[in-house]
DNA sequence: CTACATGTAGACAGACCTGTCTACCTAATT
DNA sequence: AATTAGGTAGACAGGTCTGTCTACATGTAG
């Protein structure tokens, strides 16, 4: 192990590959934008994407993989930044009408890639990981708040969160966070989660 | 105006069209899905389809506007069935649960086909007929059922539908639907709507 | 009998897809 | 100085895609 470079200076081909494949798969999707797209937004050799990734399928995952580290991130320094399990959950609203309102969102990406899988796929499980990371930190919000039946008031949030997401790819008019968030703070109430 | 026939006997190209396009588009995504298949599945000649269609987008519109009718049929049998709006909002929710039960559901194909959807594209009229049209429906219950703010509470109870369709595509277990009718008492609770 | 509507079968064009391969280049480490 | 890792450029194979076209079959109306 010598030393590395401190700046390295230069993106690596595996950075810029994944954020062209970023931009171009969450916005056309993944079946629509062809291999030699990616590589021309990227400016990379189509041999160094196969050397990288080795197929399209490991491109999409890493994609995948990539967003759902990036949300991880994003939600957790928003978490932080609120003290009671009660501001937390509505802060994740605060976070979907925000990430919704920015031009170009087309709602949940793993939800979009889903819907253009055929039958069992690799790329599923990713969309999977996801799904359970999002359940079980509303499950562990909605306990840590005194919900009575925490499993129950997670899956509602849940709904209402994916609601948002569609309403958001779907509709012209926004505004379905804010009252995903509303309704949310009704399902709070109505499961015993006291207001500070 | 000659006399028709009463009874065709014959299935016409347009319709085992249309049944195979249902089939194949619903469960496998409309750009994954090609023409070849199609007009295999149906059985009938490639000239056929371009004849009767013009193209394969206005398939998928013939498509998706056949299972908005489709829906609109189903939903209008289901609501008379009950008498109060209140019912009938709740009923919408039971349709949802035995929609999404049912083997090979794969949620809602309007969201599903915009997915994959490049850009703006005559597909998304169809889409945004269907989103007003349940939009509308929700908020004509509310009114009906004396919801202090019937937008409010239909945006909200059409966050809940939308987020068990994609339960119903995302996630293994069940019970979405169910869990976002008791999610929808209670809006409707906390709206005004009196209970019987 | 004729004319027409509706259908079948399948070849074909032109484009795009994924993935492989050869050949070359550049900079850092040894 | 030599080697190696990582990258570029682009041709190529084999397949699939939409859409067009020709040629033929069948049944019904006038």
């Amino acid at each position: 192990m010598s030393t590395k470079p401190a700046v390295p200076e230069k993106i690596s081909a595996r950075e810029r590959l994944l954020a062209a494949a970023e931009e171009l798969f969450y916005e056309e999707g993944i079946n629509t934008v062809g291999i030699d797209r990616v590589i021309e937004r990227a400016g990379v050799a189509k041999a160094s994407l196969y050397n990288v990734f080795g197929s399209k399928d490991e491109l999409i995952r890493a994609y995948l993989g990539a967003r759902h580290e990036a949300r991880k991130e994003r939600v957790a320094q928003r978490l932080a930044r609120h003290d009671t399990p009660r501001e937390k959950i509505l802060a994740l609203f605060d976070d979907m009408r925000e990430t919704a309102a920015k031009a170009g969102f087309r709602g949940c990406a793993f939800v979009r890639a889903s819907a253009e899988l055929r039958g069992e796929h690799s790329v599923r499980d990713v969309c999977n990981e996801s799904r359970g990371w999002l359940r079980g930190l509303f499950t562990d919000l909605a306990r840590k708040a005194g919900a009575r039946d925490p499993e129950a008031l997670a899956r509602q949030l849940v709904l209402l969160y994916d609601g948002a997401a569609v309403s958001g790819q779907m509709d012209a008019a926004g505004g379905a966070a804010l009252a995903a968030r509303d309704a949310a703070m009704l399902l709070m109430k109505s499961s015993g989660v006291s207001f500070s």
